[in-house]
RNA sequence: GGAGAGGUUCCCGAGCGGUCAAAGGGGGCAGACUGUAAAUCUGUUGGCUUAGCCUUCGAAGGUCCGAAUCCUUCUCUCUCCA
């Protein structure tokens, strides 16, 4: 299998890496952050700007597209590229996290998972062959194998149990992605599980590492458990995943956990917080996240960040966004989307610039210090 | 001038003799949000020396063991008729 990922650069202190994923819809320079829109969209912004920023990549949900619009409405627009207008990368996450997030609506068993839609109620059945061909429908330049993510808190036999599946699928995925041959465009990745047991961990990093996957997953992170946990666990488990290949962590995206996965030589990440808490009134900032809703707003006359190019920094005050968002105003959930989504473009580029000269650590340090400073 | 309806905690609004410091909204305050069932959710919202006590349901009196709830008077608002 060719590689899809080159080394350009690596940090003398860390593991931190600079590097660039080449994909059917042009390259990624990694580390990078990648937005996400479920249904094909990212709530609240326009493909345009994200695209102006330099997002070279977005996600968007296999689970939530199959319900809706439905694979035939894809399939007649020759896919998602197609249908939503978005021509850079789109990375398709399997449903996955879906089996894990609606736990109550659905039956994990060796063969596939039977779920019911959170939409009608309607039952549906996920097989990892499934997952693949519907992601090859959506035309994905990276779609990911199917997986069970499982919780924090659960015992061995249950956690070895997950892996033991997820690491079935995993080959089933391949052997469906080969079956498709010509007809699978995109980029099949493998994703590694293991809950927070190490010996799991270590064996899933191993194993799914040596698979033919062009690229590597950390699943079954930022489920719940402590942020400790979470980085002891990133930490330990990109140890045993290959150099060869990109490494994702999925799931995380606050500027705290980004320098965590990047210090551990992890090169994509995804993550709704950015979005989400824009929509509730959380903004990124140097000096932490600002609740912008906060009475102590209300007459602050100052840009939420200092030097930031959005609409929202350049034109408009903390007073104003304060109003929107109190207000419920689209607009509001708009401006915030945008600016933190700008927020953590530019983080990525000075981060990737601190790798680039040799000084993640310091950077790292430098940084956090500031970003908790303010913190109760 | 006549007839009717009504004044409830920041606002709207339920309650119509004890289980009421008083449902439910809204607003306010605080918190959460990390492979999106999220423009969402949670807590809190009279005071105090807080397992209790005090003040509060237009005002003042009264009935009752006990009243936001019943009676009397006053006052204000709204609707309809002249």
């Amino acid at each position: 299998m060719k590689s899809i990922f080159k080394e350009i650069k690596r940090d003398p202190g860390c593991k931190a890496r600079l590097g660039v994923v080449s994909l059917p819809h042009g390259d990624v320079l990694t580390p990078a952050f990648m937005p996400v829109g479920t249904n094909g969209t990212i709530k609240g912004i326009y493909h345009d700007t994200v695209h102006d920023m330099g997002y070279q990549i977005i996600l968007a949900n296999t689970y939530h597209l199959y319900l809706r619009p439905g694979m035939e409405v894809l399939e007649k627009f020759g896919g998602l590229h197609g249908f939503c207008h978005w021509d850079r990368n789109i990375l398709t996450d399997s449903g996955g996290f879906q089996v894990f997030s609606l736990s109550g609506l659905r039956k994990v068993k060796e063969s596939g998972v039977t779920f019911q839609s959170h939409l009608d109620g309607s039952r549906h059945v996920f097989t990892p062959e499934k997952v693949v061909d519907i992601q090859s429908i959506i035309g994905s330049d990276i779609a990911m194998v199917l997986d069970v993510c499982t919780p924090p808190g659960i015992g061995h036999r249950e956690a070895e149990e997950a892996w033991r599946i997820t690491k079935k699928w995993a080959e089933r995925s391949i052997e469906e992605r080969n079956r498709l041959g010509e007809k699978f465009r995109g980029n099949l990745f493998g994703i590694v599980q293991g809950n927070f047991y190490e010996d799991l961990r270590k064996e899933s990093a191993e194993v799914i590492s040596s698979m033919d996957f062009p690229g590597v997953a950390i699943g079954g992170l930022s489920v719940g458990e402590e942020k400790s946990k979470f980085c002891d666990f990133v930490a330990y488990t990109a140890e045993y995943i290959t150099e060869e290949k990109p490494r994702y962590v999925m799931g995380i995206g606050s500027p705290d956990y980004i320098f965590e996965c990047v210090e551990n030589g992890i090169d994509m990440f995804d993550c709704v917080l950015a979005t989400r808490m824009a929509r509730n009134g959380g903004l990124f900032t140097d000096d932490g996240v600002i609740a912008i809703k906060k009475a102590m707003y209300k007459f602050d006359e100052s840009p939420i960040q200092e030097g930031c190019s959005c609409t929202l920094c350049r034109e408009y005050s903390k007073a104003y966004m304060h109003h929107l968002i109190r207000c419920n105003e689209m607009l509001g959930g708009m401006l915030a989307t945008e600016h933190n989504l700008q927020y953590l473009y530019d983080l990525l580029l000075r981060i990737r610039k601190s790798i680039e000269e040799g000084r993640f650590l310091e950077f790292k340090k430098q940084y956090l210090e500031r970003f908790y400073a303010n913190r109760k």
